[in-house]
DNA sequence: TGGCTACATAGGAATGATTCCTACATAACA
DNA sequence: TGTTATGTAGGAATCATTCCTATGTAGCCA
Protein backbone atom coordinates (compact mmCIF):
# COMPACT_ATOMS: atom_id res chain seq x y z
CA UNK A 1 0.00 0.00 0.00
CA UNK A 2 1.42 3.32 -1.09
CA UNK A 3 0.83 6.46 1.29
CA UNK A 4 1.07 9.63 -0.03
CA UNK A 5 1.32 12.98 1.76
CA UNK A 6 -1.75 14.14 2.23
CA UNK A 7 -3.29 11.02 3.24
CA UNK A 8 -0.86 10.69 5.77
CA UNK A 9 -1.90 13.85 7.45
CA UNK A 10 -5.57 13.11 7.23
CA UNK A 11 -4.62 9.85 9.30
CA UNK A 12 -2.35 11.69 11.94
CA UNK A 13 -4.51 14.56 12.21
CA UNK A 14 -7.35 12.38 12.42
CA UNK A 15 -5.60 10.81 15.48
CA UNK A 16 -4.32 14.10 17.02
CA UNK A 17 -0.78 12.83 16.51
CA UNK A 18 1.52 15.92 15.22
CA UNK A 19 3.41 14.96 12.20
CA UNK A 20 6.90 14.70 11.85
CA UNK A 21 9.40 13.90 9.20
CA UNK A 22 10.55 10.89 11.56
CA UNK A 23 6.78 10.10 11.87
CA UNK A 24 6.08 10.03 8.52
CA UNK A 25 8.89 7.59 7.48
CA UNK A 26 8.67 5.25 10.73
CA UNK A 27 4.80 5.10 9.83
CA UNK A 28 5.05 4.77 6.02
CA UNK A 29 7.96 1.87 6.26
CA UNK A 30 5.31 -0.10 8.61
CA UNK A 31 2.29 0.82 6.32
CA UNK A 32 3.87 -0.20 2.96
CA UNK A 33 4.94 -4.13 4.24
CA UNK A 34 3.29 -6.63 5.17
CA UNK A 35 6.56 -8.66 7.00
CA UNK A 36 5.92 -7.01 11.06
CA UNK A 37 9.49 -5.60 11.20
CA UNK A 38 11.45 -5.20 14.82
CA UNK A 39 11.89 -1.58 16.74
CA UNK A 40 14.85 -2.00 15.14
CA UNK A 41 13.97 -2.90 11.30
CA UNK A 42 12.39 0.10 11.10
CA UNK A 43 15.34 1.58 13.20
CA UNK A 44 17.81 0.41 10.17
CA UNK A 45 15.41 1.38 7.66
CA UNK A 46 14.52 4.94 8.20
CA UNK A 47 18.08 5.19 8.56
CA UNK A 48 18.87 5.06 4.73
CA UNK A 49 16.69 8.23 4.56
CA UNK A 50 17.27 9.62 7.92
CA UNK A 51 21.07 9.40 9.07
CA UNK A 52 20.92 11.15 12.49
CA UNK A 53 17.47 9.43 13.42
CA UNK A 54 17.64 8.01 17.10
CA UNK A 55 16.71 4.59 17.71
CA UNK A 56 14.87 6.56 20.73
CA UNK A 57 12.79 8.54 17.91
CA UNK A 58 12.01 5.26 17.09
CA UNK A 59 10.83 3.49 20.27
CA UNK A 60 8.99 6.86 21.28
CA UNK A 61 7.17 6.94 17.92
CA UNK A 62 6.01 3.42 18.04
CA UNK A 63 4.77 4.09 21.56
CA UNK A 64 2.76 7.18 20.16
CA UNK A 65 1.44 5.32 17.25
CA UNK A 66 0.48 2.46 18.97
CA UNK A 67 -1.57 4.32 21.89
CA UNK A 68 -3.14 6.64 18.97
CA UNK A 69 -4.68 3.35 17.33
CA UNK A 70 -2.38 3.50 14.20
CA UNK A 71 -0.18 0.83 14.73
CA UNK A 72 -0.62 -2.30 16.37
CA UNK A 73 1.71 -4.52 18.69
CA UNK A 74 2.80 -8.07 17.98
CA UNK A 75 4.47 -10.76 19.87
CA UNK A 76 5.44 -14.00 19.38
CA UNK A 77 5.96 -16.07 22.40
CA UNK A 78 8.95 -14.07 24.73
CA UNK A 79 10.71 -12.67 21.52
CA UNK A 80 11.80 -9.26 20.72
CA UNK A 81 8.56 -6.95 19.82
CA UNK A 82 6.81 -7.06 16.48
CA UNK A 83 4.85 -3.97 14.75
CA UNK A 84 1.65 -4.41 12.35
CA UNK A 85 0.91 -1.49 10.62
CA UNK A 86 -2.80 -3.24 9.90
CA UNK A 87 -5.57 -1.98 12.35
CA UNK A 88 -8.39 -3.92 11.26
CA UNK A 89 -9.31 -6.85 13.65
CA UNK A 90 -7.07 -10.03 12.64
CA UNK A 91 -5.39 -12.43 13.75
CA UNK A 92 -2.05 -14.33 12.94
CA UNK A 93 0.15 -17.53 11.02
CA UNK A 94 3.54 -17.97 12.70
CA UNK A 95 5.83 -19.89 11.23
CA UNK A 96 7.69 -22.01 13.78
CA UNK A 97 11.00 -22.25 11.74
CA UNK A 98 11.62 -18.72 9.93
CA UNK A 99 9.72 -16.86 12.39
CA UNK A 100 7.23 -15.32 9.93
CA UNK A 101 4.15 -13.80 10.82
CA UNK A 102 1.48 -13.33 8.12
CA UNK A 103 -1.97 -12.23 8.73
CA UNK A 104 -5.50 -13.97 8.94
CA UNK A 105 -8.48 -11.74 8.17
CA UNK A 106 -11.34 -13.94 8.75
CA UNK A 107 -14.56 -12.91 10.50
CA UNK A 108 -15.32 -16.42 12.00
CA UNK A 109 -11.86 -15.67 13.93
CA UNK A 110 -13.48 -12.21 14.85
CA UNK A 111 -16.11 -13.51 16.19
CA UNK A 112 -14.99 -15.99 18.89
CA UNK A 113 -16.54 -16.12 22.17
CA UNK A 114 -15.82 -17.95 25.39
CA UNK A 115 -18.83 -19.75 26.80
CA UNK A 116 -20.97 -17.97 29.87
CA UNK A 117 -19.48 -20.97 32.28
CA UNK A 118 -15.93 -20.21 31.36
CA UNK A 119 -16.07 -16.16 31.54
CA UNK A 120 -15.40 -16.33 35.15
CA UNK A 121 -16.98 -12.85 36.23
CA UNK A 122 -14.60 -11.32 33.08
CA UNK A 123 -15.70 -7.99 30.75
CA UNK A 124 -14.57 -9.08 28.13
CA UNK A 125 -13.40 -6.48 25.42
CA UNK A 126 -10.95 -8.49 22.35
CA UNK A 127 -9.01 -11.71 21.84
CA UNK A 128 -6.47 -12.58 20.04
CA UNK A 129 -6.06 -16.12 17.89
CA UNK A 130 -2.59 -17.19 16.85
CA UNK A 131 -1.64 -20.44 14.88
CA UNK A 132 1.45 -22.08 15.07
CA UNK A 133 3.21 -24.38 12.13
CA UNK A 134 5.58 -24.21 9.52
CA UNK A 135 5.12 -21.75 6.22
CA UNK A 136 5.62 -23.71 2.95
CA UNK A 137 9.04 -22.93 2.88
CA UNK A 138 10.10 -24.40 5.64
CA UNK A 139 8.09 -27.90 5.37
CA UNK B 1 -3.34 -29.83 43.57
CA UNK B 2 -1.32 -31.53 46.04
CA UNK B 3 2.07 -33.76 44.94
CA UNK B 4 3.75 -36.53 46.84
CA UNK B 5 7.29 -37.83 45.92
CA UNK B 6 6.65 -40.84 43.97
CA UNK B 7 3.67 -39.07 41.81
CA UNK B 8 6.82 -36.39 41.22
CA UNK B 9 9.47 -39.37 40.65
CA UNK B 10 7.05 -40.84 38.06
CA UNK B 11 6.38 -37.85 36.24
CA UNK B 12 9.85 -36.43 35.83
CA UNK B 13 11.36 -40.03 34.84
CA UNK B 14 8.41 -40.45 32.28
CA UNK B 15 9.66 -37.43 30.66
CA UNK B 16 13.41 -37.59 31.13
CA UNK B 17 14.40 -35.38 33.34
CA UNK B 18 16.88 -36.17 36.28
CA UNK B 19 15.21 -35.34 39.93
CA UNK B 20 16.71 -33.06 42.14
CA UNK B 21 15.81 -31.27 45.32
CA UNK B 22 15.86 -27.82 43.37
CA UNK B 23 14.08 -29.01 40.10
CA UNK B 24 11.13 -30.66 42.80
CA UNK B 25 10.82 -27.93 44.63
CA UNK B 26 10.33 -25.60 41.68
CA UNK B 27 7.97 -27.48 39.80
CA UNK B 28 5.57 -28.36 42.75
CA UNK B 29 5.64 -24.38 43.42
CA UNK B 30 4.83 -24.16 39.98
CA UNK B 31 1.91 -27.27 40.42
CA UNK B 32 0.38 -26.18 43.14
CA UNK B 33 -0.84 -22.74 41.78
CA UNK B 34 -3.36 -21.74 39.21
CA UNK B 35 -1.19 -18.09 39.05
CA UNK B 36 0.70 -18.31 36.19
CA UNK B 37 3.66 -16.89 38.41
CA UNK B 38 6.94 -15.54 36.65
CA UNK B 39 10.56 -17.08 37.06
CA UNK B 40 11.38 -14.73 39.67
CA UNK B 41 8.31 -15.75 41.52
CA UNK B 42 9.30 -18.97 41.62
CA UNK B 43 12.83 -18.14 43.09
CA UNK B 44 11.07 -16.29 45.46
CA UNK B 45 8.75 -19.05 46.52
CA UNK B 46 11.66 -21.69 46.37
CA UNK B 47 14.38 -19.49 48.08
CA UNK B 48 12.22 -19.76 51.61
CA UNK B 49 13.20 -23.79 51.39
CA UNK B 50 16.09 -23.43 49.32
CA UNK B 51 18.45 -20.21 50.73
CA UNK B 52 21.27 -20.78 48.26
CA UNK B 53 19.10 -21.74 45.02
CA UNK B 54 20.48 -19.35 42.72
CA UNK B 55 18.19 -17.34 39.74
CA UNK B 56 20.26 -19.25 37.24
CA UNK B 57 19.02 -22.69 38.94
CA UNK B 58 14.95 -21.37 37.99
CA UNK B 59 15.74 -20.45 34.60
CA UNK B 60 17.74 -23.44 33.34
CA UNK B 61 15.35 -25.57 34.97
CA UNK B 62 12.16 -23.98 33.24
CA UNK B 63 13.96 -24.46 30.57
CA UNK B 64 14.48 -28.15 30.92
CA UNK B 65 10.93 -28.57 32.24
CA UNK B 66 9.49 -26.93 29.25
CA UNK B 67 11.24 -29.04 26.90
CA UNK B 68 9.92 -31.60 28.33
CA UNK B 69 6.98 -30.76 28.37
CA UNK B 70 6.08 -30.31 31.83
CA UNK B 71 5.21 -26.85 32.10
CA UNK B 72 4.05 -23.93 29.53
CA UNK B 73 5.10 -20.36 28.92
CA UNK B 74 2.78 -17.98 28.88
CA UNK B 75 3.46 -14.49 27.31
CA UNK B 76 1.10 -11.92 27.76
CA UNK B 77 1.71 -8.90 25.27
CA UNK B 78 5.37 -8.28 25.72
CA UNK B 79 5.77 -8.69 29.60
CA UNK B 80 7.95 -11.25 31.80
CA UNK B 81 7.42 -14.14 30.97
CA UNK B 82 4.86 -16.47 32.95
CA UNK B 83 4.91 -19.92 33.07
CA UNK B 84 2.35 -22.71 33.64
CA UNK B 85 1.90 -26.05 35.24
CA UNK B 86 -1.34 -26.63 33.54
CA UNK B 87 0.37 -28.80 30.58
CA UNK B 88 -3.50 -30.03 29.20
CA UNK B 89 -4.85 -27.98 25.79
CA UNK B 90 -6.31 -24.59 27.30
CA UNK B 91 -6.66 -21.14 26.37
CA UNK B 92 -6.04 -17.91 28.41
CA UNK B 93 -8.44 -14.64 30.42
CA UNK B 94 -6.08 -12.12 30.74
CA UNK B 95 -6.91 -9.26 32.93
CA UNK B 96 -6.24 -5.70 31.71
CA UNK B 97 -6.45 -4.18 35.39
CA UNK B 98 -4.40 -6.63 37.72
CA UNK B 99 -2.36 -8.52 34.91
CA UNK B 100 -4.18 -12.12 36.44
CA UNK B 101 -4.23 -14.66 33.80
CA UNK B 102 -7.04 -17.67 33.93
CA UNK B 103 -7.51 -20.63 32.42
CA UNK B 104 -9.97 -21.74 30.22
CA UNK B 105 -10.66 -25.21 29.38
CA UNK B 106 -12.99 -24.92 26.54
CA UNK B 107 -13.65 -27.93 23.97
CA UNK B 108 -14.91 -25.31 21.14
CA UNK B 109 -11.43 -23.21 21.44
CA UNK B 110 -9.18 -26.38 21.45
CA UNK B 111 -10.84 -27.18 17.58
CA UNK B 112 -10.80 -24.04 16.28
CA UNK B 113 -9.37 -24.41 13.05
CA UNK B 114 -8.49 -21.69 10.15
CA UNK B 115 -10.47 -21.81 6.90
CA UNK B 116 -8.45 -23.41 4.10
CA UNK B 117 -8.52 -20.05 2.43
CA UNK B 118 -6.26 -18.24 4.99
CA UNK B 119 -3.71 -20.96 5.93
CA UNK B 120 -1.64 -19.64 3.10
CA UNK B 121 0.22 -23.07 2.55
CA UNK B 122 0.99 -23.35 6.49
CA UNK B 123 1.24 -26.65 7.99
CA UNK B 124 -0.62 -25.85 11.35
CA UNK B 125 -0.10 -27.85 14.72
CA UNK B 126 -1.39 -26.00 16.84
CA UNK B 127 -3.23 -22.38 17.97
CA UNK B 128 -3.51 -20.14 20.87
CA UNK B 129 -6.33 -17.85 22.26
CA UNK B 130 -6.22 -14.95 24.55
CA UNK B 131 -9.52 -13.10 26.27
CA UNK B 132 -8.39 -9.72 27.28
CA UNK B 133 -10.55 -7.41 29.34
CA UNK B 134 -11.20 -6.81 33.22
CA UNK B 135 -11.93 -9.55 35.80
CA UNK B 136 -15.01 -9.04 38.35
CA UNK B 137 -12.49 -7.24 40.71
CA UNK B 138 -10.80 -4.92 38.48
CA UNK B 139 -14.57 -3.66 36.45
C1' DT C 1 4.41 35.72 8.23
C1' DG C 2 7.13 35.40 12.64
C1' DG C 3 7.28 34.11 17.27
C1' DC C 4 5.82 31.04 21.22
C1' DT C 5 5.32 26.98 23.43
C1' DA C 6 4.41 22.39 24.06
C1' DC C 7 5.97 18.47 22.37
C1' DA C 8 9.79 15.71 19.50
C1' DT C 9 14.38 14.33 18.79
C1' DA C 10 19.23 12.72 19.52
C1' DG C 11 22.37 10.63 22.08
C1' DG C 12 24.04 8.65 25.87
C1' DA C 13 23.26 6.40 30.30
C1' DA C 14 20.47 3.18 33.02
C1' DT C 15 17.52 -0.84 33.68
C1' DG C 16 16.36 -5.45 34.21
C1' DA C 17 15.02 -9.98 32.47
C1' DT C 18 17.47 -13.48 30.65
C1' DT C 19 21.61 -15.95 29.15
C1' DC C 20 26.46 -17.17 29.43
C1' DC C 21 30.54 -18.89 31.81
C1' DT C 22 32.85 -21.95 34.86
C1' DA C 23 34.32 -24.31 39.01
C1' DC C 24 32.21 -27.33 42.09
C1' DA C 25 28.46 -30.78 43.48
C1' DT C 26 25.52 -34.72 42.91
C1' DA C 27 21.87 -38.09 40.64
C1' DA C 28 21.78 -42.15 38.31
C1' DC C 29 23.68 -46.13 36.70
C1' DA C 30 26.81 -50.08 36.84
C1' DT D 1 30.79 -47.31 46.13
C1' DG D 2 32.94 -45.12 42.16
C1' DT D 3 32.36 -42.94 37.80
C1' DT D 4 30.54 -39.77 34.84
C1' DA D 5 27.40 -37.00 32.70
C1' DT D 6 24.58 -33.54 34.14
C1' DG D 7 22.97 -29.95 37.49
C1' DT D 8 24.00 -25.95 40.50
C1' DA D 9 25.67 -21.37 42.33
C1' DG D 10 27.29 -17.15 41.57
C1' DG D 11 28.92 -13.66 39.05
C1' DA D 12 29.58 -11.46 34.59
C1' DA D 13 27.64 -10.36 30.09
C1' DT D 14 23.87 -9.29 26.84
C1' DC D 15 20.62 -6.61 24.73
C1' DA D 16 15.90 -4.82 24.04
C1' DT D 17 13.78 -1.23 25.99
C1' DT D 18 13.30 2.88 28.89
C1' DC D 19 15.02 7.03 31.15
C1' DC D 20 17.27 11.56 31.14
C1' DT D 21 18.11 15.99 29.28
C1' DA D 22 19.69 19.60 26.22
C1' DT D 23 18.39 21.15 21.80
C1' DG D 24 15.12 21.38 17.77
C1' DT D 25 10.71 22.14 15.52
C1' DA D 26 5.39 21.53 14.34
C1' DG D 27 1.40 23.81 14.90
C1' DC D 28 -1.08 27.56 16.52
C1' DC D 29 -2.00 32.54 17.17
C1' DA D 30 -1.32 37.47 16.80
Amino acid sequence: MRLNLEELYTRFRRHAVRLTRQRAAIYTALAETTSHPTADDLYQAVKRQHPMISRNTVYYTLGVLRHAGLVQEVNVGHEVARYDGNVMEHHHLICLGCRQIVDIMDEALNELAVSDRQTKGFHILGHRVEFHGYCAGCQ
